[in-house]
RNA sequence: GGAGAGGUGUCCGAGUGGCCGAAGGAGCACGAUUGGAAAUCGUGUGUCUGCUGAGAAGUGGAUCGUGGGUUCAAAUCCCACCCUCUCCGCCA
């Protein structure tokens, strides 16, 4: 949620953010239900204290032995309007934060305005594709030929965008999670959660996913709960309504968990192989920090989550997501993109994401300074990192001539050793 | 699924219709004491929000799990729901 305060006060603000962002949202329509809601408020109130200025009396009166009946008739016809004011602006109200969960974040000032992916910036990282002698395959066809993936039977229990990891393929993707909880929790800090998966609806407000995505996530008829779609759910509704004592930040939580995406609208996008899929694999790293460290934070958890890339020596860049790319929450979001050699692409398999005070006003977290104010916490996530992706990449990229994939030595620990998947 | 107990501020906990935004304690902040600290003593300390004000502040409203209801007046009475704990049942 956005500061109220500024669509009072600084609209222009707001303007200028839907603009960069390119959306089409009918802010006039809100300053006026906030201006309505404002002054009926007014009234209200000052109805109300009248009634609890009778009410006070009477009981002051009966206290003293006297008789009240008078005030209390002019009370009650006093609650008569009262209720019915209390209607009309209840219904105004929820109008108003109804609208309102609509406006996105404000980006920060130094993301790049623009449309869409052609519009980021390259931070830093490999400026082209490596070359290989020989000729590539994608994953697929390595995966079938080494009987790791089962494509055919993924779609057989459960249809199309479904994997279905066997043997040492199984083995691979269970030593790529606890590769990556244990360089987040020994390594950088991060105290490991594992969390439900099923979250109701009011977590998914909190984090911004709904209104939004409804469509993109799983429902659960009968209880209402959606399928968690990414563990930054789950570990940033940890501490809604809570108000942390500043001693206590920042807080750094990392968690597996498998992420439920319905995928709608990418019909026949990526069909082939595991890229894109309704079910996956990831490690989330999740912080709250004081505002003021905001910025300083998110650079560490893009640091951290590129080092998971990093030792596992595979080819990468950092790109700045331009105004238009940024999802709704976002203040400022960074992609970690690896090459695949097969598909001759660059796949995001990290997303780390800075939300300054929005999600902590819609999930109401905040914290008390030590000098004893309170405020909205700063959060902040990333994935550190999403698996198939970098099962991909790992497959293509560490392909051999003789049709092996070499396993980085950071987790052959985790494979009994093995140097290779043959 | 059945039976019972309970949900109050940052935390613990008292409060059964008006003088209760809420005793007491812990915590926290500031001050005194100290070479420094601990301990001790003193003072302060819920949150959200409307209006006025440049601000300091002033003055209202709301808030005791959530939503309704009764009443001039509700933390307190009534109804529904949610959650937690204990016991029983079922079960990986």
């Amino acid at each position: 949620m956005i500061d109220l305060k500024l669509l009072k006060d600084n609209p222009g603000i707001i303007r200028q953010a839907l603009l960069d962002r390119h959306e089409n949202i009918d802010l006039d329509k809100m300053i006026e239900l906030d201006k309505q809601r404002r002054s009926l408020l007014t009234e209200i109130q000052e109805l109300k204290h009248q009634r609890n200025a009778l009410s006070e009396k009477v009981g002051k009166l009966k206290r003293e032995g006297k008789e009240p009946q008078a005030l209390m008739k002019q009370a009650k016809d006093l609650v008569e309007s009262v209720k019915e004011l209390d209607k009309r602006q209840k219904e105004v109200d929820d109008k108003f934060f109804e609208a309102i969960k609509w406006i996105p974040n404000i980006p920060h000032g130094s993301v790049p305005v623009g449309q869409g992916s052609d519009d980021n910036r390259f931070i830093r990282g490999l400026k082209k594709p490596p070359d290989f002698d020989f000729d590539v395959l994608t994953h697929w066809e390595i995966a079938e030929a080494l009987d790791i993936l089962d494509f055919k039977r993924a779609a057989k229990v459960s249809g199309s965008r479904f994997i279905l990891y066997k043997g040492i393929g199984a083995k691979l993707e269970r030593a790529l999670i606890n590769f990556f909880l244990d360089l987040h929790t020994v390594q950088h800090g991060y105290t490991e959660i594992m969390p439900p998966v099923l979250n109701p609806t009011n977590c998914l407000y909190g984090t911004g996913q709904l209104p939004k995505l409804e469509s993109d996530m799983y429902k659960c008829r009968d209880d209402g709960f959606y399928l968690c779609p990414t563990a930054e759910v789950p570990l940033t509704n940890m501490h809604r309504d809570e108000i942390i004592p500043e001693k206590q930040l920042p807080l750094y939580y990392a968690a597996y968990t498998p992420c439920f995406r319905r995928e709608a609208g990418s019909y026949g996008k990526d069909v082939r192989g595991i890229k894109r899929v309704h079910q996956f694999n990831k490690v989330e790293l999740v912080k709250y920090t004081v505002p003021a460290n905001g910025y300083e934070e998110f650079e560490k958890l893009l640091s951290d989550a590129e080092r998971a890339v990093k030792l596992l020596g595979l080819p990468y860049r950092i790109m700045l997501l331009c105004t238009g790319d940024m999802t709704f929450a976002a203040a400022k979001t960074y992609d970690i993109e690896i090459y695949a050699a097969g598909m001759k692409e660059w796949l995001e398999v990290s997303s780390v994401s800075i939300y300054d005070q929005y999600q902590a006003r819609r999930a109401n977290i905040r914290y008390r300074s030590t000098k004893g104010k309170v405020d909205y916490v700063c959060t902040m996530n990333g994935s550190g990192l999403a698996t198939p992706r970098v099962y991909i990449a790992l497959l293509e990229n560490n392909q051999t001539k003789d049709g092996r994939i070499s396993i980085p030595q950071v987790l052959q620990s985790y494979m009994d050793g093995k140097e290779y998947i043959e």
